[in-house]
DNA sequence: CGCTAATCGAGACGGTACGTCGGGTCTTAGG
DNA sequence: CCTAAGACCCGACGTACCGTCTCGATTAGCG
């Protein structure tokens, strides 16, 4: 829940005027309005910088390019985002569902999802960057909702870690993929029916799954 | 398999020079390959119409903007996209899933995908056509491997029509969306040994989900 | 009394839209006004272009920048000078010197005129330009001048073409230079008493040259 | 020789660090060597200062522009002006115009000189302070010339002040005017050979001028 | 000697203009 | 009516300088 990588690390730590802490805020705040009022296609740098109040040189100089302010402005959204304490592994995932769901929801996220993962498609540290503020953060979740369960006696320890972390994988694809799919491409609501109907598939399959093992 | 909504309808049909046919098919190719060499967002009509040798107008009478022509572009891609007969339900989900894969791994496909349908989040009626162009396209493997794995007895018939399009909703969701965020956004490989995980957690998932009903 | 070189020459002469004519003389007008309203310094292409109607691409497709576009602007202006018959040689140069002074007044000639033979000092095309389309012109009126002198009589005419033309640059340059000095460097009234003044000078000095030889 | 009018003058003469006297000589020593290298418009005050191993609020703190600088920079250059004594007015003023030559042949002044007084079109203050720091050095050199001719017997004494001041005018315009134009404009060069001739048409010219009187 | 206050370097800041690029439209001549 | 060519208007791009500002760190000279 901490302060982001703060776009690009400030060179060196020597005299000059230090940089506007305000300025970081004003300009995230002014890309997600930028994102819901004009989409990911027409929000413009420059369209930006004057709603923050802020000149384009300000901006260029924290960020490189569309990509990498989205990312940054969009993550901040994704730190709200929790496994909430429902009493059961089921109730949990639905309710983590639902969380995601809402977000999704949102037009700057919804717009602006899509496009930085395109982008980052020829673009190897945007991916990166992307992994590291967004799709890390929702990763941890799903370690999160296991250890409860694991905590709860839901699920056995497994001391295994590699065949663990693969599993963890495997469902956060799983999970995020099918949400994400539903919501924008689909664009079919992700309700709570629809929560509990994938929920029941997903640990249905879990349970499936352990018991080949 | 047949040929794609081909763009805007000609208007009326008086006399006057014919469309070139072989136009359309030179501006799709040079799309894709535009896409493999400069990604989406590098992409430009300009480039297209140069590299296609036909001028801008030709092509701007063709299609409304870069999304229509990228669309249908990666449209014909899909037309590959079959339920291969592997014999049992397990071995033709993994096959789709492998075939999809081939698919999000090529370069025109990766970028275009997500771009096409990060534009469709704000843009209504390309929402459309990419739901008949690609999204439907891949929805009938669905309907198609279950009505397989009906025929053979792998999965017994459902009477209700409703809750039977529900699931295959679900179904579509999970096995698009799992794949896709596992080759886009997690950028790990889809490879046999993830298929058969994956298969094997959507198998006992289905089979759990049946028996709660 | 022709038209300019036209800015660059037109590239090959195929097919496609021809440049609109209008185009340049709204631009070339254009010019002129934000030189008299803004200065050189102060004149920006792109306010020059909105003056216009015209866009900025239009703008930088006929003319390199701003030196360039400028000398044609103020070319223009040059047109206008010619040698009046006054019945004198005396009467004749002061006339000119007027017309010139007069042109040197106008604030647009003011601004310009200095500004781009600096840029010329260190940018050779520049340079060529300015000769071809200003320097060129004003020289004439010094050869016009001679040649009408010599048919009322008042100069003897000059076998050694060599010695002549050294002769008239010379003149051209102490006319030229006084004028232009006396006007934008001392910033002195050029008024009828001054071109008297000066023209006795001219004339004196001509005279005592002619003996020499 | 003495200093310049030194910029601004320093406000009051309080307590407090004192300006460094070396900044001002690097500054206008690296204002001078920016000009060579880069000519008047793509002089920066920020490359000046950079070269000059100083901040640019040292420098805006004593220049108020571009054009201020320069004109001191290239003012000082003005002072190795004089009249030589050649022992006649005539090898006195060819003399003259020779040095004046050597100076406007420097690179740094030729770029200079035409944009400051190109500039001063539009800036009064600017005009003065080219005007006291190089064209009133300058026309100075006239008054020295003709004082040293009247002492000689050449040229006799003038008893009307204001006439005399008219003609100092003039023959300075027709000086400098004549040999700026020759060198920047014609771009032709200004040798003995070219001197020589100049100055027979302007003693033949003040012969006949005076005689008229 | 220690205050005090203006200087210095560094560099971020809000601006303005740059020259280029791409998007779509339109205007030619030719098929 | 279509086509290739290319000029057109428009708007955004990312960069460069401008002149100002805010820092922490030096220096003098005065007390």
């Amino acid at each position: 829940m901490q302060s982001r990588t703060s776009s690009t690390t400030p060179p060196a730590r020597t005299g000059g005027r230090p940089r506007s802490a305000a300025a970081d805020a004003a300009i995230l705040e002014a890309t997600r309005q930028g994102l819901v009022e004009l989409g990911w296609s027409k929000l413009t740098l420059g369209a930006v910088a004057t709603r923050a109040g802020v000149a384009k040189t300000t901006l260029y100089r924290r960020w490189a390019g569309k990509s990498e302010l989205v990312v940054d402005a969009v993550a901040e959204l994704f730190d709200e985002l929790e496994v909430p304490d429902r009493g059961s592994l089921a109730a949990d995932i639905e309710g983590v569902v639902l969380q995601f769901a809402v977000l999704l929801g949102r037009p700057e996220t919804k717009t602006a999802l899509m496009a930085v993962v395109a982008e980052s498609t020829t673009d190897e540290p945007l991916r990166d960057r992307i992994r590291a503020s967004i799709v890390d953060r929702q990763k941890r979740l799903v370690l999160a909702g296991r250890k409860r369960a694991q905590e709860r006696g839901e699920l056995p320890a497994e001391p295994d870690t590699v065949a663990a972390a693969r599993t963890a994988d495997l469902i956060f694809d799983v999970i995020a993929g099918a949400v994400v799919h539903r919501a924008l491409v689909s664009a079919e609501p992700v309700d709570e029916e629809w929560a509990r109907r994938f929920t029941l598939l997903l640990l249905g399959g879990l349970a499936a799954a352990a018991a080949q093992t």
